[in-house]
DNA sequence: TACATATGATCAT
DNA sequence: TGATCCTATGTAA
């Protein structure tokens, strides 16, 4: 589940139900049990985002810093349960409960810490909306790799991923063995700007749809939820949502990424 | 049961 | 480029 949109909406979601009354952590793993205890009784003071990283601030400095990686899962459960034993951290209070699963990151920093993780990636579109475009150009402009694995690459722009990297550049009409430094300024903008509302409808939505209205009625439904909701993200061999061709399926980055040939000309 | 796969990222070769 | 880490889920055997 987890690319940028998912983990701004879980900071706010924490953050509604956690933020003002003391909170107990503990990891029914076992293998978070000191970095818990750290934070066990305290208040948690914000809870935010920044691309893919997920940072809780508590009342003593401390700062829960969780990645999910591929597989992680960070989800509100029924607290009357008892917790599985692969939970790596349970956040609960009186009535809410937490379950953090699988995380590629779950520790507990200081705010330096935090400083140069996040020194370390480009513009967030959920952070800065407009405000990040010029970073976002002159990334684009500094480098030569294809469009296509530069999207995945965080330090360029924070929290995108591989559903999303299809998704924008299907929606630009650009292919994605474009070289970054041969995308116009033009173009440029329109990326950062369609990046910066997919990933607020997704925050909203907690999911990831981008398929536009205009185009809703273009391909039957399939009754699959996820294929209904995108253009090419896994829909290799099936129907184009805007032309009569089919989606294409490559390699780039080291992932599987989709394409329309003919609404993304090289 | 076993295996493949997953909306990531890092480290080794 | 390939191996590796983390866990859950769906499909095949």
């Amino acid at each position: 589940m987890p690319e940028g949109h998912t983990i701004h909406r879980l900071a706010a979601d924490l953050s509604k139900d956690f933020v003002g009354a003391p909170v107990s952590a503990d990891s029914p793993q076992g293998r978070f049990s000191e970095g818990a205890a750290l934070v066990d009784g305290e208040m948690m003071l914000k809870s935010e985002a920044w691309g893919k990283h997920l940072f809780c601030h508590w009342e003593s400095g401390n700062i829960l810093h969780v990645h999910l990686g591929l597989i992680g899962k960070f989800r509100p459960v029924d607290p009357s349960l008892p917790p599985p034993d692969t939970i790596r951290l349970r956040l609960s209070n009186g009535s809410k409960s937490w379950h953090l699963t699988g995380p590629q990151t779950c520790a507990m920093v200081l705010a330096d810490d935090l400083k140069h993780v996040v020194a370390k990636l480009g513009p967030d579109p959920l952070r800065l909306g407009v405000r990040g475009i010029r970073r976002f150009l002159q990334g684009l402009s500094s480098s030569n790799k294809p469009i296509g694995a530069a999207l995945l690459d965080q330090s360029l722009l924070a929290g995108i991923g591989n559903v999303y990297r299809s998704e924008i550049l299907f929606l630009c009409g650009i292919h994605p063995e474009t070289p970054c430094n041969a995308i116009t300024d033009h173009d440029g903008e329109k990326l950062w700007n369609l990046t910066v509302d997919l990933l607020r409808k997704g925050r909203k939505l907690n999911r990831i749809v981008t398929v536009q209205k205009e185009d809703s009625g273009n391909v039957p439904l399939s009754g699959n939820e996820r294929e209904d909701s995108v253009y090419a993200y896994k829909r290799e061999g099936l129907d184009c949502k805007r032309c009569q061709n089919q989606i294409q399926i490559t390699s780039l980055a080291g992932r599987s990424m989709w394409h329309c040939p003919s609404c993304q000309e090289r």
